[in-house]
DNA sequence: CTCGACTATGACCGACCAGTCATGTGACCG
DNA sequence: CGGTCACATGACTGGTCGGTCATAGTCGAG
């Protein structure tokens, strides 16, 4: 399994009202709540907007859930879940290589990103959250599971000896975790691909696997080999 | 010299009644100003508590500058100017070696936060503004100074064979960008360094040589090693 | 038909926001 | 003294926000 949400689970569900709810009228609410937090950040995001798309009032909300913070919540639990799941899914239980099981992971990150561009854009904001206020719990539990899940792979992958054993642990997984997040812009910018055009659009699309697979291999053999040539014969046996 | 700030510094002034003002009532504002950006994003920050803070009417702040957009674009511009002047005025002109030179330019980067926290958290929440709307412009040039500095850097180190010449450049200059900015969550975390608290409490403080130099070294030897062991004779030479 | 449980509603509240402007103050000058 | 200019002020406007609540509709059970 790639990350374990569990703890977040149990916590903050919507009422029984929502669940009570015409599929089809739960499904709508829930397309414009996602993309209301996909489009803006916690603070900026608009109940009314919601309401709005939805054409319901603004009090329905508040049968639904608590409050704003826990339709919050609920929210990136749900996009978090699946995510998660489907890179679970979709990668081989068979590889041991380090840099091939880390690079299937994003490869499988990015499918999902542009597949679904509201589930990846709002854990994308929910990443970059200021850690403060209400927002706090949910992005310090999502970062906490991406970070304990490659330790994990960089751990094994030193045990392995694949990695070099006098690696600061704590840089390489926080590197590694920056690197992976911030793959979005780079993919965006390179494939002049609008993330917000395509949440609005509500549409997601399909990507060219073929330059997706060259990027993640200029990515993977920087990991590897790092970036020196190899004239002056450094310290490398 | 590190970048280029001209074009920005030509427009948005303030108002000549701002230079006017009395020295330290100048500065007391500017302090409360740049706290506010610092401590909250573009949008939460508040015209309110910084008026509250200083201790002057609301009026006042659109005698200086002609309003929260204005006054915003001069304090990045500022604290970017500040910044990277420190770090010109730091770097030893005579260091040829790629890696050497990076690794400067972040050490003297990370000092300046740390001794700075204010400018240095101000840049760092523009850093990560939400690319729309009021703050798009200067966050975009403020983006595009150090990407077009790293990538200087990268092209020199690929012209003196230092580094590979099969590299995609553009990935590379985003990634080294990437590793860059948020290095200071990692040395936050690393030495329980709050900045929130810092740019608080309006001090900055001396920051371990010893430990910074260790984190960057790290960062160094991932960039031109890699993370792979030397066991399978890897294509390295 | 009546009752009670459930659900929808939108006017309303208090808060905070950026920005405006009529009024006032005080310094300098003729 | 009167006039002018620079500057300070804070009540006020119009807007948005999250959240509340009295009211009303709906539907099945008795």
């Amino acid at each position: 399994m790639v990350q374990d949400w569990s703890v977040t689970r149990a916590e903050a569900m919507p009422t029984p009202t929502f669940f009570n709810l015409p599929r089809e009228k739960r499904e709508r609410f829930l397309d414009a709540a996602l993309d209301e937090f996909a489009l803006h950040d916690y603070r900026s995001a608009s109940l009314g907007r919601i309401v709005a798309t939805v054409g319901i009032a603004k009090g329905s909300v508040y049968q639904y859930f608590a409050g704003k913070q826990e339709l919050y919540l609920y929210l990136v639990t749900l996009a978090a879940e699946t995510k998660f799941s489907f890179i679970d899914a979709s990668l081989p239980g068979d590889v041991a290589d380090f840099f091939e099981r880390f690079r299937l992971s994003v490869y499988h990150g990015a499918r999902f990103d542009f597949s679904r561009p509201r589930l990846g854009s709002l854990l994308y904001n929910a990443t970059y959250e200021p850690s403060g206020a209400a927002t706090l719990e949910v992005a310090a539990q999502l970062r906490a599971a991406s970070l304990q899940y490659l330790r994990t792979l960089v751990e094994a992958g030193i045990r392995n000896a694949e990695l070099r054993d006098d690696l600061d642990v704590d840089y390489v997984v926080f590197a590694l975790y920056q690197l992976t997040v911030s793959l979005r812009d780079f993919l965006g910018e390179r494939f002049g691909f609008s993330f917000k055009d395509a949440v609005r659009e509500g549409s997601g699309s399909p990507i060219d696997d073929a330059a997706l697979h060259a990027v993640l291999d200029q990515m993977a053999d920087l990991l590897r080999q790092g970036l020196a040539g190899p004239e002056p014969g450094r310290d490398v046996t």
